[in-house]
DNA sequence: TGGGCGATTGTCT
DNA sequence: GACAATCGCCCAA
């Protein structure tokens, strides 16, 4: 079922409903449908770690919005990354969806992922998680109840762990921000790793 | 108006 | 384990 009022909590209360969630993206390919087994949490202007941080932008304006709805960003000259926008109307909260299991339209996935040797790896990280469900960045504000990218929360909750976050940098990335949910030993969940300090000019010294 | 950098991934060693 | 690819956003001036 999609609860939008459910999805109007912060994003840390959001995340542990996520887990073992569905998320269904049709297409003229065919129907993809991801079992969600890894999010992060972002929430509000005091989040280091969040897009919002800087204050209401055009790019991040989605995630003020209302809840359950799907807010899509560009990074890295090449990604495209999802997150479930939370919280009530004004306060920017979202969970990025990390990865999950392809559990309709592997088919479909595959064919988008080729470079994926085994399913497992098919939605393992948010940018490929992206490419295998056929979501960009057109899907940007979509309502998870109505569009062609729709959110089916799990009946019962999912056991979960947390840890501090993949990849962010500056103290969104610390142990103070234990926002990253996992279901313990799934095998679609992405390696931990901690963020790495852009590297360039690397021939100097 | 210009420059630096990012909620990453694939490939090569 | 290490690095290149690649472009739009955001800040500073």
């Amino acid at each position: 079922m999609f609860d939008r009022e459910a999805l109007s909590l912060p994003a840390v209360e959001v995340a542990p409903l996520l887990l073992g969630s569905l998320l269904s993206v049709d297409s003229p390919e065919g129907r993809v449908v991801l079992r969600i087994s890894e999010v992060e949490a972002y929430h509000g202007a005091q989040d280091p770690g969040s897009h919002a941080f800087r204050g209401r932008t055009a790019r991040n304006a989605v995630m003020f919005g209302e809840a359950g709805h799907l807010y899509t960003y560009f990074t890295y000259g090449m990604h495209t990354c999802a997150n479930v926008v939370c919280a009530t109307e004004g306060t920017a909260s979202g969970c990025l969806l990390r990865a999950g299991e392809i559990v309709e339209g592997v088919e479909v996935a595959r064919s988008r992922r080729a470079s994926s040797r085994v399913d497992a790896d098919l939605a393992r990280g948010p940018g490929r998680l992206c490419v295998a469900l056929g979501i960009t960045l057109a899907d940007g504000g979509a309502d998870l109840a109505s569009s062609r990218v729709r959110l089916e929360l799990a009946r019962q909750p999912s056991p979960y762990e947390t840890s501090a976050r993949t990849g962010v940098s500056g103290a969104g990335g610390t142990d103070d921000f234990p926002w990253r949910f996992l279901i313990p030993g799934d095998p679609t969940v992405s390696p931990y790793k901690r963020h790495v300090p852009k590297r360039r000019n690397t021939s100097l010294g």
